[in-house]
DNA sequence: TCTCTGCATTGACCTAGGTCAAGCAAGCAA
DNA sequence: TTGCTTGCTTGACCTAGGTCAATGCAGAGA
């Protein structure tokens, strides 16, 4: 991790609470590391031994029953945060949905440096917020909605977030994308059966709202309709 | 909010980070403001003015649809701060369940002063943190588990957590207690209906694991077979 | 005492979404 | 070309939990 400048990430992840000789120093503690799709970075129940920024690629924060049922309980995108500082192990395992590239650090050698720099913590906790904030609106997605207002607002959300944390510079959200995951997990992630998501997302294509040119691919073709029936209205 | 000495919070809240000149100097931004059971602090999308710490009383987090459907998004229970610091709206909003004391301040005064003291923003992040971990463990209950599963963790999350919050010195949990809300208020906070929890409750009776003596107080006759329930073991 | 009011329970029925079991298309190896 | 694999779709059926409609029951008031 010898060259922060260059970084992709570097102005949205947590380092842009830093001036530039925090950052060599923060630099100095970590180093890039690839993970390939299905790989995982941590296990569930594990203690918490790292922490990392994302800068490529997309990973699943995933929970399981003893029995086998898996709810995934977040996704992170280029310039998020993964791990759990401060102790405690990880109640969640951390996966890679596609390739991708973190900058990693041992979480001890993390709390100390967090310890020091009060504008990192400060970014942290906003981060953390935001994060609580998306946990809770899931919540409602998982208590009260339908199959369709799902699969609507998970698209939304995707389109979203490519949009935000993608290269592209200003596109607040994106019309066509590739889904970094597939039906079983998209299951996983709103608390549905795959064949249940199979069949919303034919629903909306027959609706014409949405086109699927193939397995990973999606375009939003009338994003007003479909934002409707994310939010129920 | 003259004598936080007195606060029987005092060194479970947030507060704790505080010494106590420190903490003479917050007081003076705040106040104690009673809240009645149904009263709401927080309206849903408001914008986030106040930011405050539970002294006594639970309150629900909830979030709603247009339609009228409500989740519950977290319940705070003594010594639990409530609110979103650092700008935003509410997404959510803050009623109480019981009647509860609350320790308020303006957010902006209490952002100005968490600036200045860095380990109060340190306690802050752990507690949003944990929050979070919670939040994700309930994505998990409505994603995944079946209704008996979440009415036995519900009884075992509210045991524990009353256990801890509640001013008994040792217990790690409780045996008997009042809910702190009606039998709706569990459905919205499980995602279930009214009907479904009336009957789990029932059941969970039935099979002598539970006592209900009241439409308020529950009595846990066998905590081993009810954790092994919400567990899905 | 009776009645009113607000929850909670119970029962009968219904349906969204789960389960099970085929198909089917794209990629890939031989 | 065939056959195999992996992931997705589709159809037929089933069930957990929702919906609708009584009924019960304790506390408040009169």
């Amino acid at each position: 991790m010898s060259d922060c400048d260059a970084c992709v990430v570097r102005n949205r992840a947590i380092c842009s609470a830093l001036m530039p000789d925090e950052l060599a120093a923060l630099s100095k503690l970590g180093r890039k590391q690839m993970v390939s799709r299905g790989q995982t970075l941590v296990w569930e129940g594990d203690e918490s031994l790292v922490v990392a920024n994302v800068i490529q690629g997309v990973l699943k924060l995933s929970v399981s029953t003893q029995d086998g049922r898996e709810q995934i309980v977040g996704v992170v995108f280029p310039s998020d945060f993964i791990g759990r500082p401060f102790g405690k192990e990880s109640p969640y395992g951390v996966t890679a949905l596609t390739d991708a590239e973190v900058c990693i650090f041992t979480r001890t050698a993390f709390d100390g440096f967090a310890k020091e720099h009060p504008d990192l913590q400060h970014k942290l906790l906003q981060r953390t917020l935001d994060e609580l904030d998306r946990a809770r609106q899931w919540m409602m997605l998982l208590g009260r909605k339908t199959a369709s207002e799902r699969i609507a607002t998970l698209l939304i959300e995707i389109s979203d977030r490519l949009g935000a944390s993608g290269c592209s510079p200003i596109a607040p959200f994106l019309e066509k994308f590739e889904l970094p995951m597939d039906r079983q997990q998209m299951g996983d992630l709103l608390g549905l059966t795959i064949e249940t998501v199979s069949r919303q997302l034919t629903k909306l294509k027959e609706a014409e709202i949405i086109e699927l040119p193939d397995r990973r691919s999606v375009i939003i073709k009338d994003r007003r309709r479909l934002e409707n029936i994310a939010t129920a209205a």
